[in-house]
DNA sequence: CCACAGGTTAACTTATCATTAAGTCTAAGT
DNA sequence: ACTTAGACTTAATGATAAGTTAACCTGTGG
């Protein structure tokens, strides 16, 4: 089985520190993304949807501090993973830092093995709740092929469909918010109507001709078999 | 509804060090057991089953490497939360530490803020994956799947009866004046009559077939089973 | 036996979801 | 560039569940 890499997002002003972590995390199979103050961050972090987000604190437009609660309040942005990095060995910005919810805090100079031993580690825990092939009953929903099967009849769902219906059945019983549904799959500043989410979890009843998603009343919708 | 103390286990051959950390865990609220040595802290680890387990890599009997790798052979720690400490500030050390599966790496001399931060933010993370959970007697209330079992039986509440009942679950035997009750569940502004209450009580006791509320009279409603 | 607080019930109002049809947009094929 | 099909969104309508109200009932303490 081949591994979908591990999608790393970068922030730093300083080129060198990019360059070399760059180099490093890209030996170590990762794919990187850079960028070079806090707006871009924000702007590729939403784009890309990395798994590890490295923030400088000090960066030009927003610090790293910022884009990370910038980050935290967006519902996509809770489980990633993220580390801070700074020159400043301030005790403060290190609790303020952890505090905002990062995983990890790094000081300049940075030692490369260190660091990727850290990301490793970091990676080693998040490594339970990776994108894999869920089956549920007679159900079986492959987000690296994007093909969905009703015991062995194959189903075709568009793309909105396919990832409402993954979103959900990550976690069987557990009931999503319509906010959290458009959150994780429109995405944060996308605004759709109301009825959007309806029409698409009707079209994915209708396909699967399975009742697999239970509404909850003026709360959200669940998965459940 | 109790909640659990986090516990969490110390080992140091240094008493100070071992002082000064459980002092501040301790005031976090957490449950802290201490070892002064590797052997200490492999047999209290399998004793006490802590969830964080904070190994100084200078130690007599053991080093904390070695600690951390029996532990981590062992199923019942794959999932524990591991920090290394150590005076030394050497890379290769440290490197080994992370391989070994420590969760995180902290070097002496230790500022405890610093350090409470860290073990926060580790916790803070594998907290995402536990709902709250209410389980008091036989009655199961789970806020995240919206559902709420009375023994083995399911009963489905509506959105204003479950936000009712979790409400007055959360703090059993604690009244709750009428007026409370519509702050948290209706808000401030919203204005209801008087018996919109008490119709709901009604409701969720005739749902639930057990008498789990109880009336004070002139006061208001509390949990009680 | 009355007053008061809450219980009960059914009728009423509102919110929310399902369904359908129709419109917009995008990308592939000709 | 034009056509077309599928994906996605929106809007209108209807159904149903949720929430509220009001009128009446019950029980307890003075």
């Amino acid at each position: 089985m081949e591994t979908k890499a591990r999608k790393v997002l970068i922030a730093d002003d300083e080129p060198d520190i990019l360059e070399i972590l760059k180099y490093n995390l890209s030996n170590e199979g990762y794919e990187v993304i850079t960028a070079k103050d806090g707006d871009e961050a924000l702007e590729k972090a939403r784009r890309t949807q990395p798994d590890l987000i490295i923030l400088d604190v000090m960066m030009p437009k927003k610090t790293g501090v910022e884009v990370c609660q910038m980050l935290r309040a967006q519902a996509a942005f809770k489980e990633t993973l993220i580390i801070f990095l700074t020159a400043v060995n301030d005790e403060g910005t290190q609790i303020k830092g952890l505090e905002t919810g990062a995983d990890d805090y790094v000081s300049k100079p940075i030692s490369p093995k260190v660091f990727l031993s850290r990301v490793n580690a970091l990676f080693r825990r998040l490594n339970k709740t990776e994108a894999r092939i869920l089956t549920i009953d007679h159900l079986t929903i492959d987000p690296e092929r994007f093909i969905i099967k009703v015991g062995e009849q194959e189903v075709t769902l568009a793309k909105k469909e396919f990832e409402l219906l993954y979103l959900l059945a990550l976690k069987p019983g557990r009931v999503f918010l319509r906010n959290e549904i458009l959150n994780q799959v429109w995405g944060n500043d996308v605004i759709v109507g109301d009825r959007t989410i309806d029409v698409h979890i009707r079209k994915i009843r209708q396909k699967l001709g399975v009742d697999c998603i239970t509404t909850v009343k003026g709360v959200g919708y669940k998965f459940e078999l």
